[in-house]
DNA sequence: TGGTTCCACAT
DNA sequence: CAGTTTGGAACCA
């Protein structure tokens, strides 16, 4: 029979003959459930010999390898001697074949120390994943199976066995069911909840087609879709049977991979519970975190997703729930004290709806998340060709690695192995020079200018075939690097300019097929979300791959590229510098790729056509661009000294936006009273106000944080942990209150945001702060001296007022006040 | 006081 | 588990 589907995912099984199947599970053109089998793909791996002549000798000492291990005898069903490229270069490699997944590690081991054998390439892939590469099969698009029906219990409506898969049409999947979910669970005195020992008590369930449920077991008159089970057992039959008949595509969760799935896993567990569904639910483990896996359903934590990926642009304080949903969505999260779940559910049952409520709000925030970024994942599934599971739980690491393999196998291209441990230790020692960043004069200015080349990394990888295969010994048709520093000598690396390598050449890829929906997005007149999604991916994977050759876990790793195309971008960015200046404008600032200029007695013409002059002379696919035009700006010095600071200051644009770069306003370490004053201050000078308006404001404010009348709220100061408690070698005052949360029973650990107020009393800065429920006071002195007052100090400094000098400002004794302590 | 450690941010 | 540069607080010797 012949059916049409939509791939999702992909596992790979052995079955008990030892032989091994592929398994694509998707959904059928008409809505069904499908597992399409391929027993015809076999795992395989390259082998490279020393010499030319140990070729054939080699070939037959692999095919003899025969090793029990276990009770399993495994063994090489065929070598091939066949021609490939590696680093860009025809090679002739031996391609050795075993029966299924598990051969592959011990014949792999064997063969790498056989006489003769120069390396083994490509023998560390789970074979799930190359499958869809070497097939060319991308998930979500149209496909067509020919193959045997087949009776297997599987939870899937149908099950074939395939003879051919061939594309149909490669226009996604376009609407797919999703279930999003969420659980709330007992708990008491507000300790977060123990799996060994507190139930799970509610489940909401909200899908994108008209669906939605509460799960939970104990009674109470309820408007919501409530349905009411026996017990926690009861529970979770229940839930496992709802996902079986509404068979979603997709499963959703927010952060379902850290705590929902896991915990359902404990409490099946607690309750001798086996789940039919599959194997139940896993908890893999991946390095250090834990995946959630439901075998049939595509189970996709959508928090990963924002943190990792979305998290770039979106640079949130907090990926809790509750902050991403503020910032991305109209919805809400419900106020509610979700602490109290285990006293209610205990004496006042009756209270329970209000829990049920925001339990599926939760569930309904989760599908909405989902559908805002799915257009974001769907396209990363495109360029990668890699399922939707792996794409939510990707690091920007990850999606290069696979934009890489899928495009290389296009051009025969040998994988590099990943680093063994030894290597990644000395790749970690070993960094090298980056960026160029221009040291301001501190002042205010006016009318100013920002130029910047347009991804100017990614560019320079295609402008100057930047790849470890074209690293070249010779001068002569080569791109030549400027000098540069390593292992204090002066130094030079070459990149061939005969051939195009294959990396340069998908990056060009990336950055045309960018240019080309740009272009669409220019001609609609409505804003389309599937076009920015496109575009947007495309842009994170080019600029990605800069940091991926500097990265100490890629397979095409080199620190020879990273280095050369830092230099390079310091050399393009010193020449705009240079014709800035030549041609009359005075250089503010530059940073990377940008570039700050006065417009002066110049105007916006003149501007437009310096960029057209600068970009006639550049190579390639590199272009500066006109960022904005602003009409105030300030740089500050560096705290004690008369330098100007960088990466620190603000500009307001010729609209009135502000745009404040670098200043404690917008770090997380600094108190929010700190904050709010400099942003003040900042606007002020920035609009034009007259300095004596920012003066009085300042003292007002001091005068309260001096009289203990700011809200301690506001005194809170934030710093995340970065390691374990114990990792600590140097005891600041967020780890000292780390401490003392742990011995109130919270977990707190690395990632933990550490909030604190610094209270009055004698010693170290740690020895005063105390967590915010136990503060009882603030420290006014402590707040003046070391938030406030740096906070705004070097403002005024740049408009002619040191507040230090009041000191001995007699009429100005009442900053002085504050000054001597109070 | 200068040196080290730690954190957050810019790009 | 994408890179390096930078500023600045807090602690330590």
């Amino acid at each position: 029979m012949i059916v049409e589907f939509y791939p999702l995912d992909v596992g790979y099984e052995t079955n008990v003959d030892g032989k091994g199947a592929i398994l694509l599970f998707g959904r059928t053109t008409t809505g069904q459930k499908i597992c399409v089998f391929d027993t015809t793909y076999e795992p395989y791996f390259y082998v490279f010999a020393k010499h030319r002549d140990a070729m054939k000798h080699l070939k037959e000492s692999i095919e003899a390898l025969k090793i029990e291990q276990d009770h399993h005898i495994s063994f090489v069903t065929k070598v091939e001697i066949t021609k490939m490229r590696y680093m860009d270069k025809d090679v002739e490699v031996l391609k050795v074949y075993v029966p299924v997944q598990k051969d592959l590690d011990a014949i792999r081991e064997e063969v790498r120390v056989l006489r003769d054998v120069g390396d083994v390439r490509e023998g560390d892939l789970p074979i799930q994943k190359r499958y869809l590469v070497d097939k060319d099969i991308v998930p979500l698009a149209l496909y067509k199976v020919e193959g045997e029906a087949f009776e297997r219990s599987m939870h899937v409506d149908l099950c074939i066995m395939a003879e051919s898969i061939s594309l149909v049409d490669s226009e996604f999947l376009e609407k797919p069911k999703i279930l999003a979910f969420d659980i709330e669970v007992y708990c008491q005195d507000k300790h977060f909840p123990i799996a060994e020992k507190d139930p799970v008590l509610m489940i909401a369930l909200y899908s994108n087609y008209g669906f939605q449920k509460v799960l939970t077991w104990k009674k109470f008159s309820s408007e919501l879709p409530v349905e009411f089970l026996e017990d926690e057992s009861a529970l979770l039959r229940r839930f496992e049977e709802i996902l079986e008949q509404e068979n979603p595509d997709y499963l959703v969760g927010y952060f379902s991979d850290g705590f929902d799935i896991p915990y359902l896993a404990a409490r099946a567990k607690q309750n001798h519970l086996k789940m039919h569904l599959g194997d139940g639910f896993k908890v893999a483990r991946r390095g250090e975190v834990s995946v959630g896996k439901i075998k049939g359903i595509i189970h996709l934590d959508i928090f990963k997703f924002i943190k990792q990926i979305m998290g770039g642009s979106l640079k949130l304080e907090s990926y809790s729930l509750r902050n991403v949903v503020e910032n991305l969505l109209e919805e809400k999260k419900y106020d509610i004290a979700i602490e109290e779940i285990g006293v209610v559910w205990d004496e006042q049952p009756e209270m329970l709806e209000q829990f049920c409520s925001y339990n599926l709000q939760d569930a309904k925030l989760a599908l909405l998340l989902c559908e805002k970024v799915l257009p974001n994942m769907n396209e990363l599934v495109r360029v990668t060709g890699q399922p939707l599971f792996e794409i939510c739980r990707s690091s920007y690491s990850q999606l290069v690695e696979f934009y890489f393999m899928k495009r290389a196998r296009e051009f025969k291209e040998i994988y590099p192995n990943k680093p063994n441990n030894q290597e990644v230790a000395w790749r970690r020692m070993h960094t090298y020079e980056g960026a160029f960043v221009y040291e301001p004069k501190p002042g205010l200015y006016e009318h100013l200018v920002v130029l910047d080349y347009r991804s100017l990394y990614p560019s320079l990888i295609v402008a100057k075939n930047i790849t470890p295969s074209m690293l070249s010994e010779e001068r002569k048709e080569t791109y030549e690097t400027p000098f540069i520093e390593e292992d204090g000598k002066k130094i030079k690396y070459f990149f061939s300019s005969k051939e195009e390598g294959f990396i340069p050449l998908i990056v060009k890829d990336l950055i045309l097929r960018r240019n080309r929906i740009k272009e669409l997005i220019k001609k609609e007149e409505k804003k389309n979300f599937v076009l920015e999604a496109r575009s947007y991916s495309l842009k994170i994977i080019a600029n990605a791959t800069y940091g991926y050759f500097g990265f100490f876990g890629a397979r095409w790793y080199s620190r020879e590229c990273a280095s050369s195309i830092t230099a390079f971008g310091r050399q393009y960015i010193q020449d705009v510098i240079q014709k800035s200046e030549e041609s009359g404008f005075q250089v503010v600032y530059s940073d990377t790729d940008s570039v700050m200029v006065v417009l002066g007695e110049k105007t916006k013409e003149d501007i437009f056509r310096f960029l057209k002059e600068v970009n006639e002379q550049l190579p390639s696919l590199m272009e500066v661009e006109l960022e904005d035009f602003y009409s105030r700006g300030i740089f500050v010095t560096k705290k004690g000294e008369d330098k100007g600071a960088k990466k620190k200051y603000a500009l307001i644009s010729e609209k009135g936006d502000m745009k404040v770069v670098g200043f404690e306003t917008i770090r997380r370490d600094w108190s929010f009273i700190a904050k709010e004053v400099q942003k003040k201050v900042l606007e002020m000078v920035l609009r034009g106000s007259k300095i004596e308006q920012a003066l009085e404001y300042i003292q007002e404010v001091l005068t309260e944080v001096k009289n203990e009348q700011i809200p301690k709220e506001k005194m809170i100061i934030q710093t995340q942990l970065k390691k374990k408690i114990s990792g600590y070698d140097l005891v600041g005052p967020h780890v000292m209150v780390a401490k003392r949360m742990r011995e109130l029973g919270e977990d707190v650990g690395p990632g933990s945001v550490i909030k604190y107020i610094v209270t009055k009393g004698k010693g170290l800065v740690r020895d005063k702060a105390r967590i915010p429920e136990e503060a009882e006071d603030y420290d006014p002195d402590y707040y003046i001296r070391n938030q406030v007052l740096p906070a705004v100090e070097k403002i005024f400094e740049v408009l002619g007022h040191n507040l230090k000098e009041l000191e001995s400002d007699k009429t100005q004794n009442r900053l002085q006040k504050f000054w001597n302590h109070g």
